[in-house]
DNA sequence: TTTTAATTTTAGACAAATCTAAAAATAATT
DNA sequence: AATTATTTTTAGATTTGTCTAAAATTAAAA
């Protein structure tokens, strides 16, 4: 039975190994965590204790299988609770992350799964991202930064990459939410932003904008 | 802002207060929290510190007119979650409360809120108990134990004393639910044993169970 | 009412999760 | 390659919540 901290520490290392094929730096955890590097050290002899994750002295950590499959099912929790406070509770896209760090940390399997057939097995969270199911296993979709897309082809949006209030509720006021379609008309090449015909109106996002907006052609 | 254990050891506090006019025991606080005295009196001074209760040396605890106030806040959340389990995700009344044990910590205004909402504003939680409301404002229901009901009149079962699964399952395995009625035929002295006639069925129940069941005349 | 029993508090210890400051190891730079 | 800088670990301290054992107080009983 893991507590609270060491979940935390877990989903980061997670997250930090879905970029990074080395091993995963103590001051990398620590600035994700918000805690010192001396904090991490302590947790790492935890979570190697309890064979999550392998680590050698000053060469940096690497989840197991167990530690993947383990944070697996927090984020399962986290995303779950997502949906559940957007669709049922009616909260908006940018309030639901603090409230569902603190709900995936429930240990419960019977809730989770009778949480997941109440909200209809949903594949994704309020923001795009991807809700593993009991087993574990991930829906893949398609997906592409709109930095990276090509001029004169229609898009739907599919995702956030940050998922800060901000920039949720810059989405907001600009009218773009998940499943929204508009056509790329131009990459600037000075500085980076992108042109879209959303709506029967242009719109230019700037590089910060693009660079953190999941799309998929259609 | 409380911590779990100082929220636990107030809501123990607060339900001892309900039947004890007197100063709660250090000993019957040990008792419902499952710790040592010890670590009750270290709780006490966090408390007090917090103006949740009062207490002199040796001389038992008061809550305080805060205490009642936030102690009836977790209830809330702890009973409204319960109806949630029930109502929406289909628990049955026996699995609920160590769930609603982790969930009542969850500490968001506006989610408990909206639970409310979502669940319709019940009154009560699955096992008759009734559900303080934003305020603090607890809904008063006649009831009375059923070894205190008069012989030949008509009933309702309207709550629990006692919400062990062990309990709960024995009401189940009968058909007894909140909403059975049934007549009151005989109170048995010798054994305090109260027979009903319940779905044209004489049913005797024992002293310990007819001593845990709210009943209502209707 | 004095002695015995029970309760409550204090004192000191421990595990969890954090910190600061210093030491050790690795990486980067002349 | 030697020096400097950065990263990581260790050592020791702090807070929270718990414990055991002993001391202090109150309650009960002879």
């Amino acid at each position: 039975m893991l507590t609270h901290a060491e979940e935390n520490y877990l989903k980061v290392i997670y997250h930090l190994s879905q970029t990074e094929d080395e091993g995963i730096s103590t001051n990398a955890i620590a600035q994700k965590t918000d805690t010192k590097a001396s904090s991490v050290t302590d947790m790492i002899k935890k979570l190697k204790e309890k064979n999550l994750i392998t680590h050698e002295k000053y060469q940096g950590v690497f989840i197991t299988k167990l530690g993947m499959q383990t944070a697996k099912m927090i984020i399962r929790k986290h995303r779950l609770w997502e949906v559940f406070l957007v669709d049922k509770l009616h909260f908006n896209w940018d309030e639901v992350h603090d409230v569902a760090e603190e709900l995936e940390h429930i240990k419960s399997e019977k809730l989770i799964n009778a949480l997941d057939a109440f909200l209809g097995y949903p594949k994704e969270d309020p923001h795009g991202d991807p809700i593993p199911n009991a087993k574990g296993e991930i829906p893949y979709r398609e997906k592409e930064l709109l930095t990276e897309t090509k001029i004169n082809h229609k898009y739907m949006c599919v995702g956030v990459k940050d998922t800060s209030s901000a920039f949720l509720q810059y989405l907001d006021r600009q009218k773009i939410a998940l499943g929204s379609t508009f056509t790329v008309l131009k990459h600037e090449n000075f500085d980076h932003s992108v042109t879209i015909l959303f709506q029967d109106n242009e719109l230019t996002l700037s590089k910060v904008v693009a660079h953190n907006l999941f799309v998929k052609k259609i």
